[in-house]
Parts: C-alpha cells; structure tokens; sequence
DNA sequence: CTGCCACTTCAAGTCAACTTGAGGTCAAGC
DNA sequence: GCTTGACCTCAAGTTGACTTGAAGTGGCAG
C-alpha cells in the first residue's frame, strides 16, 4: 500500500491541500494514516478525488457527492439520481444553446442597437418566458479553478 | 408612459422585490421615480430584466452584465465580447455533452459497481486530466431562482 | 381623519466551497 | 542535539447574489 504525503496527493491531483483538508473534514476522503502529524493517503485517494471532480461538474454538490460514497467508502452511485442530473445536464445544454446562437447572431448583427435586431428580441422573449432562463435546479456551479502547477 | 409598481414589476418578471431593489442599487436597472416612497418602474423594466437574466444564463457576473449598459442606459454590447462568449459557451457545451453521455451510460450501466465499467472508468480518466472538468473562467452560476408565483 | 399595510431603508445574515492566518508540532537533515 | 520548515489545528475571512429583519413612512380605503 503506497502511502502518499498530502503535498503529493496535492501535487498529483492538482487539488489544494487546503481543499484536501477541507474534504477529509467533510468526509469525502479519508487519511490512512499518520505520519507524526502528517496525513497519509492511499494512492486510491486520486481516483477518489477524479470521481469528486466529476460529480462537481455534473453540478452536484459536495454533501450530494458525500452521500454516493457508501460508507465502507465504494462508491454507491444511484441509477436514478444520475439520470435525472442527465436529464438536468440536457435541458441545461439545449439552453445553453440557443444561447449561443442568440450570442453568435447578436455578436454578428449589423444593426446599431441590439434592441433592433429582430433575432435578438426573439432571443430576449425566450428569455422572458424562462425558457432559456437561469437554470431551475441548483445544476450548475462555477468554480475558480486555481488547478494550481504547485510550488 | 406606463408606470409599474414594484410589485407588478416582482409578479410580472417572476424577479422578488428585495432582487429588483438590490439590482437597482448595483445600477443594474432604474426607477423612474417614485410615488411616495414607492419606486416607479418603466414597462422596459421587464425588457431589461430578461437581458439580466439572459446575461446570468450565459455565465456574465452581475458586474459584468452592469457595464453591458452604456451610462444613458441603452445597451451597449460589445460584440467581441460577445463572441468570446460564445466561444466559451461552446466549450462548455462540448463538455457537458461528453458528462451526460457519461452519466446516460453510468446509469444504464449493469455493472454492479461503476468502477468496472470501462466507460465509467474512460469519462473518469477524462475527468481527472481536466477534459470535461469544471469550466475554467467563472462560466456557469448556480441560481436559487425561487421564482415565486408571487403573493 | 385615521389606520392599515405595502412599501421603504439599512444593516446584517446566508450559502457553498474554499482560502487565509496565527500559532503550534515534529521528522529529518546537519 | 538542534534547527528548519512543511505540515498541523482552529477560527475567521472571502465571494457573489441575494434574503431577512427591524424600524419607519405615506397613499388610500373607509
């Protein structure tokens, strides 16, 4: 069993120390040890970590995240709730979508104001109507990203 | 010049009250002045909020949707920006694609746990290099979006 | 004229996911 | 054996977009 320092798990997996401490507290990874005061991880904290980072993108939240870890620490990932983040992640796509042609066409629009553009009013009522709107389940969540090169 | 109260304006835009005042004191929109104490708003209040929440959709920080507006209030997009949005829109479409494929296929999955299924494991891999991470400029925000049906 | 109550202001609180800082510890290199 | 400095803990701070609460006000129905 590879036991890794915390600075190489940071290292490796691009994740602070800082957020790593942070997750052990929040129970999303687990230290197999000490070194004195020094944590130790298994090596099998990375794929841990990856499956963190996926979950994350997918628009769940850490506690969402926590709860698919069962607690012998398998993954226990629920068939359904992965569906309907799908289902989430599709109506979100087909937002973002029209969107972007709304984007692309206003960014392309010849007229003086956008507000004369009949695409972009088209793509303004959308948005009044909520169909392009905001998502509607906390999905989506940006992150800073600091996947900082260490040291 | 029809004159709203900042309730018709709350129920028409599906936007809280306590929203449209903390909008207005970021400048992101304007009574036109007040009855009493009571704030008036335009009808092209409505119009404004939609490009808001357009803007939010797309990923635009409240400060950065705020100076989308020229200071006499029309807008004023700027079209590299937007197209630089477009782009970034696209590439978080591409990801977001390539995760729902990825949990569609974790969810149909028979494997009793997903770490053996191979494309569980690919769209793992894919994760833990940063391909489909988590967007890498602010992009996507989450909104509570309480939409209230108002009263 | 009076009272109601929807509006007002302003300060403070909330939430998630971290980061930062102060002060402490201890394994390892010299 | 002693210093070094990377790690430790715990509390507090940060960010963005709001919400909540207390205390005040004034238009309008009765």
């Amino acid at each position: 069993m590879i036991a890794l320092d915390i600075a190489e798990v940071a290292q490796r997996s691009g994740v602070p120390a800082s957020t790593l401490r942070y997750y052990e507290e929040k129970g999303l990874i687990a230290a197999t040890g000490r070194r004195g005061l020094r944590r130790l991880f298994d090596a099998a904290v990375l794929e841990r970590l990856a499956l963190i980072a996926l979950g994350q993108t997918a628009g769940f939240s850490l506690d969402e995240i926590a709860k698919m870890f069962a607690p012998d620490g398998r993954p226990r990932i629920d068939r359904k709730l992965l569906s309907a983040k799908a289902d989430d992640l599709d109506r979100t796509i087909r937002r973002m979508t029209a969107l972007r042609e709304g984007l692309r066409h206003a960014a392309a629009c010849p007229k003086p104001s956008h507000m004369e553009c009949p695409t972009f009013q088209r793509l303004l009522r959308k948005a009044a109507t909520g169909a392009i709107g905001p998502a509607d389940q906390r999905s989506l969540r940006s992150r800073q990203t600091k996947r900082r090169k260490t040291r």
